[in-house]
DNA sequence: TCTTTGACTTGACAGTGTCAAGCTGTCGTG
DNA sequence: CACGACAGCTTGACACTGTCAAGTCAAAGA
């Protein structure tokens, strides 16, 4: 019989913060928020994390792993097609931005979170590796980092400029992906 | 003769907010610490600012402003040359990124400003329009939308990615700007 | 002269991250 | 079995944060 193992504290931490972020976004997410929702006491963290950044570093770690989870649906969701499949992977990369701003906040523009950790550069590194597979049908060697950092650029300021732009309006277009999908071909020009 | 009139206090408190985050970043930048480093007491920023993200969003406008003067210095350096004032525009773009993280963290990433406010909807429009002069000459009227965004989209996520990079060395680069101008010419192709 | 008003201060409050000390059950070793 | 070590967690305190209520005080108006 299989039995799940119990949750460790430390997971379950990581997952009440994560889940604050998703409720509440960035202000929900407390340091004793989180050790409540976790069901431990305020000072119980301290065990597990050094200080705040470090709490913030793993929960953005789980949430690249997600993200990487949601852009892969959106990109078997679109078929064999390679065109389709890289359009369905910057469909996903945007509306995960649109639907978890809080998330998407901590994974890319939190400050105190530290870059270079080591399962934070994994999960980001995994999210990366699944554009790049994407973009590889487009590629030489030679002009393969040009592409893929295109690429990457173009719809990382796209969702950045979406999320701060003053009209909802806006903001739910950039779901709707139609104006993106002409940049991206831009890109792609003259690849098959 | 020419009298400079004193700095009224909302004036003071917006500039000591935007010494205290090019000091020392976002962490630095309190309501508290602005009201000090303004010289009046800690409550007195309430008579100008309703809250917190009412003073972000006025220190945010007056970084635009800054922002506007330092693109326009490295667009006038750059010469007569239409293509090579866009480089230009776009360098000073990265530049200030790259060199004044927390500041640009506000202008473009701190979820609580309200980008609503006529103040800060001015000063980041007017940011927005010394790209866009740039961008006229390679325009028609009808893709004009199109490659203004293209280029903005890809420099602010070249900037984003660039400041949440892991190693220092690559943070540096991006206001070498090498690659990012090959990235440039891929949106201006085939346009004179 | 009295009142009002705007600009600011003082003092308090709950909530924050962090640190120090203490408690408790488990485990390895004598 | 007894004892010490120790991980895992709690309690309590600290300085600091944003915000609010009340008070001070000088200038302006009636």
């Amino acid at each position: 019989m299989n039995v799940i193992p119990p949750l460790s504290t430390r997971d379950r931490l990581i997952d009440a913060g994560l889940e604050l972020l998703l409720e509440g976004g960035t202000e929900a997410l407390t340091w004793r928020k989180t050790a409540a929702r976790a069901g431990v006491s305020h000072a119980a963290p301290a065990h597990y994390f050094s200080a705040l950044p470090d709490l913030l570093t793993a929960i953005a770690a789980r949430a690249f792993d997600r993200f990487s989870a949601e852009m892969i649906l959106a990109r078997d969701r679109a078929g064999p097609n390679p065109r389709a499949r890289l359009h369905g992977i910057c469909q996903g990369y945007l509306a995960f931005a649109a639907t978890h701003a809080g998330v998407f906040h901590i994974m890319f523009t939190e400050s105190t979170v530290n870059r270079t950790d080591e399962d934070f550069g994994r999960a980001s590194t995994q999210s990366y590796l699944i554009l790049r597979d994407c973009c590889a049908p487009f590629c030489t060697p030679d002009d393969r980092e040009e592409l893929e950092f295109a690429v990457w650029s173009s719809v990382h300021g796209y969702a950045m400029l979406g999320l701060q732009s003053p009209d909802a309006q806006k903001r739910r277009a950039i779901s709707n992906i139609p104006p993106f999908a002409t940049l991206l071909e831009k890109i792609l020009a003259g690849r098959t």
